[in-house]
This record gives structure tokens, sequence and C-alpha cells, in this order.
DNA sequence: GAATATATATAGCCAACGCTATATTTATTA
DNA sequence: TAATAAATATAGCGTTGGCTATATATATTC
């Protein structure tokens, strides 16, 4: 048994799921960035660039943190564990296809991204 | 004031707003989809279709009522009104598309879904 | 019609993700 | 260095979207 084709039930559950992991890697992807262009990752610059509350930016990167993608020590900025480096390589890797993909249907590349 | 070009914060902004619409989204071209293939549209087979326990889609249910999109009676089926079927008719045409061009850019059928 | 089975509802829990208000720590500057 | 400003943390709340366990209502079957 268990071996049906992919249900409805399946697929909605498996949307979810990875739905829930999409957040972590807007933000692994975020610092990344951040550290490349500036040198650190502070939270205020996360907030604000997420578009959320600082105090929301500090939960998550609490997340971050509990999840092994993250480290920061109180009061300083956040740096990437390896294993967040690599989600963010990886996060970058298929953003930048998604967008080839969508440009080479003729989205314009602003909308694109 | 308030006229800046549109920013990583407010696109996020928007995003999320959007997600918070795809679910109930989700729940009526389903149960317009129940009512079309079998002629009513219960909890048990909403949960099952969904992919959730029982008690989530009642749950959800109750949230369609809330903004309008559904109604029901206590121990009966789940309905439609008028702005549900709308929106269920808007999502179904959307569907309709983004299947239409995922299969254009040469995205297997099964996968497209 | 009483007993049983099935469907729905309710209660109560959890985690994610958002917020505001406020405390605390670090940095700046007078 | 003492006062002030800026950044971060903490507390506490709300909603969404899950769950399990259990009560209640409806359907079925003997």
């Amino acid at each position: 048994m268990t071996d049906h084709p992919p249900s409805d039930a399946d697929r909605f559950a498996r949307a979810r799921r990875k739905q829930s992991m999409a957040l972590l890697e807007d933000y692994v992807e975020l610092i990344g960035d951040l550290i490349a262009e500036t040198g650190e990752a502070r939270v205020a610059d996360i907030a604000d660039r997420m578009g959320v509350a600082q105090p929301t930016a500090t939960k998550t990167v609490a997340r971050l943190k509990r999840e092994g993608l993250a480290t920061s020590r109180p009061y300083r900025g956040v740096f990437l564990t390896e294993a967040g480096a690599a989600l963010a390589d990886r996060v970058r890797a298929r953003h930048r296809t998604v967008v080839a993909l969508l440009i080479a249907v003729g989205v314009p590349q602003e909308t694109a991204e």
C-alpha cells in the first residue's frame, strides 16, 4: 500500500510544507545579500527590506538560529551558518532560474523580479 | 509623499496579503468543483480533498461564511454565495490560464497542474 | 423505534507570522 | 564621562491554519 497516485490531499500537504519553509528561505537569501552588499546583516535592515516590524525580524532570526541556519550574539549582526549559506545559494540559483524563465516568456525584467 | 517606487517592503506586504486570501480561494474553487461533481459539498469531502483534518475544514468553512463567500446550516452541506461563486469562477479562470502558460512553455501537463 | 454508525461541531492545544509598547543595551555626541 | 540617540530584545496580543479528542446531531440498519 501507500503507492497511490498523488492525490489532491498529497499535493496540498506538500504545498503547505513547502510554504512553511519559504519565508526562512527569503530570510537567508536576504541576509546573504546584506552581508555581500554591506558587510553585515543588522536586524533593522532585515526588517526594513522584508517590510516587517523590527521585532518580527528578531523573532524570525531566532527561528533561523533554532533551525541551524544562522547565528548571532545579542545586539550584534546576524551571520549564516554553513547550512544557511548553502540554502541561500540554492535559493538564489532558483531565483535566477525563475526570473530567466519569466523573461524568456516575455515578462518585463522589473515585473519578473 | 507616499508615491515612492514600490520597495521590497511594499512587495512583500502585498505578497503576504495575497497569500492570506489564497487558501480561501482554494476552498471556494474546491467547493464549486464538489457541487458540480456530486451535487453537494460536505465538510468531510472538503477535508479529504484539501488533505486536512475534518475540524480544520469546518474552521475554514466558518471563515468563508464570515467573509460572505459561503453559507451552511449545521450538519448540512456547504454552499457558495454569489460572491463565493464569482470568486470560484475567477480562480478557475486564472488556474486555466496559468496551466496553459506552463504547458506552452513546455511543462508536462501533469506537472503543470 | 432502538441501537449503531457516520457526519459534524466544539474544545483546547500548537506554531508561524504579524503587530505595538516598552525595556535594555550599545553607540554617539556634547 | 554623562546625557542622548539608536539598535535590539522582550512582553504580550491577534489571526491563520494545523492537530487530537470528544460531544452531539443525523442517518442507517436491525
